[in-house]
RNA sequence: CGGGGAGUAGCGCAGUGGUAGCGCACUCGCUUUGGGAGCGAGGGGUCGCAGGUUCAAAUCCUGUCUCCCCGACCA
């Protein structure tokens, strides 16, 4: 991606006033300063910026995948209706997954989710106990025809998942890897800036066991949490036999009820999948077993909207450091040929730093330009002007004094704000 | 799928029967330049779509599509 763009030059400026046909604060803030834009309900383009922070979102995730152990593939969306059959999932989840008839009568469908086909590709691939265990995961869009599609970001009808699966020989070797990826899934929310909550739910058509999910706490939710403020117990209110009001079962202090977004879930599945694809494995005494599963989703773009939803202001989005679509948002307020090659010359060192820079080269007041930056919400602002001679102003957006200093000072401060 | 709201210029809106306008944005010129600058001159429209009523429809009638919100639903 490249480092150093000019606002002049981005595609997806902001627009003077937020969207008429969104409520959502993460869908207007994300519209107004140019991150999305909606095709069709629950469907959205990333824009430049957007993208640039989606991006981010899933190298943060990739990181912990990959420090799990998982590899990193990819399948396809587009899937036939056999496999889907082997589970009974192509009726079970009729209402929700696209699915239609192609140019030779053959029916498709668009994946609402993967268990079918990485069970069926394991089952080629996976003879022996020796292979076991595995971890798969792959980011991709899922496709899922929902009868309200709503939030903005929150709830869309294609988005981005991270799907992890793993392949283990017995419960304790799947117990244990659960346990792993549940850790690094509470380090992702937390780079991410958010504070989600491990909780209890159900299973849904994955398993009838309960499953886990991660919950961050918001008005903009759609998941009601039975949630302990003194010991953060908490239970997702559709397995809840507590009640808001009622003592809690761990600390006996009071339960409240409070409004949560799900940004992961993860499932134990045993052998669901197994079983029905016929995915087994050869013991070392060379018994014939099923694969012992679990899945692991994340919602990348849910996790944008999640992320806005919950820091922002009056002036706009405010982006954590760990997913700013860039580093430095330098406003150039000069315009003379000298104050030019400054600028020229503080971005070069800039980049030379490994900063990633949007310069607004505009030509435009500098009250646009502030507002513009705020808007957008990029982590550190710089400023260059003729009225501080040979000073730059350093400003954090959720900060509210900018600080003074020259460029190699201000380069510095940047650079370690960003290393914290 | 039930209830509520809304579709008019890129964005936000006004326009209750006489052939479409305002602010912002955009283009050109001049002046401005530290928190959404000023003046002047321009460009941009199948009024969501279809049918109907009428001499005449953005406006009235019928149908339909889309978007937002509440609910139902939610791998």
């Amino acid at each position: 991606m490249k480092s150093f763009v000019r606002y002049s030059e981005l595609f997806g400026k902001t627009f003077r006033q937020p969207p008429k046909d969104e409520s959502s604060r993460n869908a207007q803030l994300l519209e107004q300063a140019g991150f999305i834009s909606k095709l069709m309900a629950g469907v959205y383009t990333y824009l430049p910026l957007g993208l640039r922070v989606l991006n981010a979102v899933k190298d943060v995730i990739r990181r912990e995948m990959d420090a799990l152990g998982a590899q990193e593939f990819y399948m396809p969306a587009l899937q036939p209706k056999e496999i889907w059959e082997k589970t009974g999932r192509w009726k079970d989840l009729s209402d929700i997954m696209y699915q239609f008839p192609d140019h030779s009568g053959r029916q498709v469908g668009l994946a609402a989710t993967h268990e079918e086909v990485i069970t069926h590709i394991v089952k080629q691939r996976i003879t022996s106990y020796k292979d076991l265990p595995l971890a798969l995961y792959q980011i991709q869009d899922k496709f899922r025809d929902e009868p309200r599609a709503k939030s903005g970001l929150i709830r869309g009808r294609e988005f981005s998942m991270k799907d992890l699966y793993s392949f283990h020989a017995d419960e304790k070797d799947l117990d244990s890897f659960y346990n792993r990826v549940a850790a690094s899934y509470l380090s992702i929310f937390s780079r991410l800036g958010l504070q989600a909550l491990m909780i209890e739910a159900a299973g849904g058509s994955f398993t009838k066991r309960f499953s886990d999910e991660f919950q961050v706490i918001s008005d903009a939710g759609e998941d009601r949490i039975i949630y302990c403020p003194s010991c953060h117990f908490a239970q997702n209110s559709e397995i809840a036999e507590q009640k808001a009001g009622g003592p809690c079962p761990k600390c006996h202090g009071s339960l409240s009820e409070k409004k949560g977004i799900e940004v992961g879930n993860i499932f134990k599945l045993g052998t669901k999948f197994s079983d029905s694809i016929g995915a087994t494995f050869t013991a070392s005494d060379g018994s014939t077993h099923p694969l012992i599963m679990a899945s692991y989703g994340i919602g990348p773009g849910r996790l944008v909207g999640t992320i806005v939803e919950v820091s922002n202001d009056a002036q706009g989005i405010i982006w954590p450091k760990s997913v700013t679509p860039f580093q430095i948002h330098l406003v150039q307020l000069s315009k003379g040929l000298e104050e030019k090659k400054k600028t020229e010359r503080l971005v070069h060192d800039c980049l030379n730093a490994g900063l990633t820079i949007l310069l607004d080269d505009r030509v435009a007041s500098a009250g646009v330009k502030f507002k513009d930056a705020d808007m957008v919400g990029i982590t550190a602002r710089m400023v260059i002007s003729t009225s501080n001679e040979n000073q730059l102003e350093v400003k954090i957006r959720n900060e509210s004094a900018s600080k003074k200093m020259n460029a190699s000072q201000a380069i510095e401060f940047v650079k370690n704000y960003y290393a914290e």
